[in-house]
DNA sequence: GCATAGTTTATGTGATCACAAAATCACCAC
DNA sequence: GTGGTGATTTTGTGATCACATAAACTATGC
């Protein structure tokens, strides 16, 4: 076998396999906000005992990506209006940022596929599908921010897109939209002309304004 | 009792006691990168068994204070040049943020409390101490950045520190400063002055160069 | 009907064990 | 000496158990 980590890992630690269906979920928006999660149901859930359960809930916690209560209960976060306007300021300045470095390396193969991942957004959007919104828009952004060669930076960002993920949730099953990802095109565009202040403040402007009209 | 959460809380979970135990060594410089941890070795040394041991490492290996190999030995971290100056990068991005939404509320006592580590930074440094140079030396960052009121982004910087903290052990080893921490004292004029562009360049300046001279 | 006290259940914490894999060490051939 | 090979030890992983505590439920008294 020449490939050692194959998508589906079947002989990866349990722990971490719990840890990655439950990060993608968590991030993807398919739990609420206040959503209670136990060692002994997750073990059932995944079919195994409470200690790899335990050790993926409390990576997750790390991350911020779950809350623990002060009995050591865990839940999804609720997050109040100035935390997420401060993760919007987060994620305000770090994409940005990571636009910019990838912007030199962005070649066309690049562009297109950002394209066609732009199409897969706006057909979520049209079928009304919230948690393929999120996913898809968050692979646009991941696949953009890759070629920043700048693994650090990208986790740290995951990260806030984590913790947002439950009031994502409740936020996109809130309110329907219909409008067509225009901000985006904006970033192509701008990464097509190599204008890297256009870009930045495209980035900065697709990043602020969804979250924006949440906490008013 | 009135106050729960006493500064020794010999009441609460062992694997925190653990994990905050650690978590202060290797920011504060204590380890050198490569360090090999083990679960019963720190079991043992905290009077603990695997399983508290287990969570804090976990714990500190998803914030990236830790590296697990691929059969899940534990390290501290050796980072490379490109890690290093991402993560200057990273404290170049966050920290002026901080500084600046702390301007505002930074009040006269504030100022004088700063001023005061900055002396014990200045004794840290003739007695030719790395850890409590270290040590002090982010007590003044946390100290101004703790008046920004923004928790989260607080939280993502010293987990930049976190991961940091074993190569600024070996940096700090390594060549023997003399100099008096000259931006400190441009940071606090600026504060004094109410300048919030010359408080941004100051933070951005004393985080950049002190990691700079690591990677020549 | 409702609040409250007592009981029962559910849940997190930590210890211990068995197991497999990896690293270390020792020994031996060359 | 040096390189390789087998045995031994170390180490992480996962399961199971006992225990304490917090939540949920129930019954009882007013």
């Amino acid at each position: 076998m020449l490939n050692p980590a194959k998508p589906s890992d079947t002989n990866a630690p349990s722990h971490d396999q719990v840890y990655r269906q439950m990060r993608t979920r968590i991030m993807h928006g398919e739990l609420a906000p206040g959503t209670a999660l136990t060692l002994r149901g997750l073990g059932r859930e995944f079919g195994v005992s409470m200690t790899p359960a335990r050790e993926a809930i409390r990576r997750l916690a790390a991350e911020g990506a779950l809350t623990l209560s002060s009995s050591g209960r865990v839940t999804t976060p609720d997050l109040g209006n100035d935390r997420i306007e401060e993760l919007a300021a987060l994620r305000g300045l770090l994409e940005p940022e990571l636009a910019s470095r990838a912007l030199p390396r962005a070649h066309i193969a690049l562009i297109d596929r950002l394209q066609v991942i732009n199409q897969t957004i706006a057909e979520a959007i049209s079928k009304q599908d919230p948690v393929a919104y999120l996913r898809t828009n968050l692979e646009f952004h991941r696949t953009l921010y890759l070629r920043a060669q700048a693994p650090a930076m990208l986790a740290m960002t995951e990260t806030v897109w984590l913790q947002l993920g439950p009031t994502m949730c409740a936020l996109y099953g809130r309110l329907r939209r219909t409008e067509p990802p225009q901000n985006h095109r904006t970033i192509i565009a701008a990464l097509r002309a190599g204008d890297e202040p256009g870009l930045r403040l495209a980035v900065r402007t697709d990043v602020t304004q969804g979250l924006k009209m949440l906490v008013g």
